[in-house]
DNA sequence: GAATATAATGTAAACGTTTACATTTAAACT
DNA sequence: AGTTTAAATGTAAACGTTTACATTATATTC
């Protein structure tokens, strides 16, 4: 038999108000009343329901993490951290991964709008109109994470692609006096790439290297694709002296083809990756990359999203989470 | 404005009743008004509250998903198929890895309790006493996923942990004439773990050979303690000539303990794991190691799941899931 | 000991839906 | 046209809490 507050309320001789402040404990139920209910709650096992007192309350306690379809390597950190945090204040996480590009902004939408949420995590790399709409004219609060578009009023946290693709390049000029330095592209519009491009233009730019486009390809940050691109690179006239793949997972496809033809890294070509996934340090010789704090990126949403919500700090982030290379001896450095 | 069923239904001219028989279309409203309404909820973006509609009809059309503490790669690959199975129909997704023991049996009674989910899919390979009683008390649907422990009347899957285990040491002794061999075991009490071991034990005595416990020693799942064990079993008067790591991640401690002793593998130890975590496909050699269906594990445990609530489907599933052995270059196999 | 302030409890109206039941409207028979 | 039957809509009571407001019990003051 279904246990609710009436119950509790019946067998404790009060009012089921009573029994809700004392679970609640409010100061204005008495100390042995507050014992009594306590007691008799335990008894029975009672356990408040959730969605009653949502809806009475309106709030959920629950925040929502809508995630990109691809997949990577550190999602699952990425959950986690968020899971960690959102618990450690007794909040719940949905999670919402979407499966396609309509769908993001379908899932965003009801998410949003129906109150199912207090607040919502969105990573949406790849660029996409309408969210930022959706957005703005949405009263639900949102911490962007990775995203790229044109927001006004709302905080985003992402990491420092611009400084962590710089940095490969210039360690690559600096250190090993590569001039002829490819890249792997990620995907078009998906912003975390285009800042990694941009990051790699300006190194080059700095230190006077003309751009030479037939060192510029593209891949979709998945294995395969940087297999194929490295592939394309490395069969032109003039061989590029280094790679700098946008990602992790295309390095690993740069191994592979690598390792069909028989190239060597890094003497005959230097690779560096970015993302620092874990497989990244048990490539042959272990992969140069940049290290994202993703953890940090989790936790720190939750922690910002909480605050929005609860009215604590209505101010508007804008943080960019320093990364570091991780040097290995794919870029040539003897390790 | 908030806006709600009431306003939609001022503005159709109905009662709330017709607008929320149109949005759950039900045939009972003709087809004009229900056209009607159609039009004027997309006018007003309405999105029915799910809070109050769950209130009403009590069920929340969500699933609760329970991980472990330890978070294995193949733990992102669960999530998301789970989540693409419930995506499909639907239905919505809390997640909640047990972030300590103590807890795990706490969210499980908050969760089975209280009415936030309909359901929920407990992955809990680690023993525990407690879970069995919780689940038969309760009325909440539940299906286990490779949880160990005395379950009469509810659904499990698992994976073959005992057949997998079996067949690699079978590999080891038929292929490669291997006698002694060695195995790298799991935690104390997780039944994934406890699996692996007698399967290890079972072909040891199918094919006469002694059981020897300086073979045996313990790791706990982590690289770290794959490496101890490792240089443990190989600092012995005698040497194992194989060694079965319970997981990958083991596996790749030892790798790591044979580069430091320079201890080659296979030719001085052959090694094997288990899991096929993404990794094992990098190192070098290439690791053998057991296959698990790890997507169809997810979205089995959901298709299960939700037949469960709706009533479609009442039989106790006990189901476990084939897996094969991938055969790499560790195991002494030229590949 | 009455009057007043304060602490503790109770009553009832929200919260936004769904749905059994009652009612009206329309269609189908004589 | 008048019944009878079926289709479409409306009314109101759930669902299980929280909380403003009203009320009662208790402590404090004179």
């Amino acid at each position: 038999m279904k246990i609710d507050i009436h119950k509790v309320a019946l067998k404790a001789g009060v009012s089921i108000a009573t029994v809700s402040r004392a679970l609640n404990n409010s100061e204005l139920v008495k100390p042995d009343t507050k014992a009594k209910i306590q007691k008799i709650v335990e008894d029975l096992n009672y356990i408040p329901n959730p969605i009653a007192r949502s809806l009475s309350k309106q709030s959920t306690e629950t925040i929502g993490v809508v995630l990109p379809d691809l997949v990577g390597e550190f999602f699952m950190d990425f959950i986690h951290s968020i899971d960690e945090e959102a618990y450690k204040r007794n909040w719940h996480v949905l999670i919402s991964s979407s499966h396609s590009q309509r769908n993001l902004i379908e899932t965003l939408i009801e998410l949003m709008g129906s109150g199912r949420v207090d607040g919502v995590i969105l990573m949406a790399p790849q660029i996409q109109d309408g969210i930022s709409k959706i957005i703005s004219k949405s009263k639900t609060p949102v911490i962007l994470v990775n995203t790229c578009g044109d927001f006004n009023g709302t905080s985003q946290i992402k990491i420092d692609n611009f400084k962590g693709a710089y940095d490969i390049i210039e360690h690559f000029i600096e250190i090993h006096k590569y001039k002829k330095i490819g890249i792997i592209n990620g995907p078009k519009g998906n912003c975390d790439a285009e800042e990694r491009f941009a990051g790699y233009l300006s190194a080059l730019k700095k230190y006077k290297i003309k751009k030479d486009p037939s060192l510029i390809v593209n891949g979709n940050f998945d294995v395969e694709s940087g297999c194929v691109a490295f592939t394309t690179l490395m069969n032109q006239k003039i061989r590029p002296e280094a790679i700098f793949a946008a990602n992790d997972m295309m390095a690993v496809g740069a191994y592979e083809a690598a390792k069909e033809f028989s190239i060597k890294i890094p003497s005959d070509v230097a690779v560096a990756g970015f993302d620092d996934i874990y497989l990244s340090n048990f490539l042959v010789p272990r992969l140069t990359t940049v290290r994202v704090p993703i953890m940090e990126l989790g936790s720190k949403a939750v922690k910002y999203l909480l605050d929005k919500i609860n009215k604590k700090n209505n101010k508007v982030h804008f943080e960019v989470l320093p990364v570091e290379l991780d040097i290995g001896g794919s870029c040539g450095c003897k390790y």
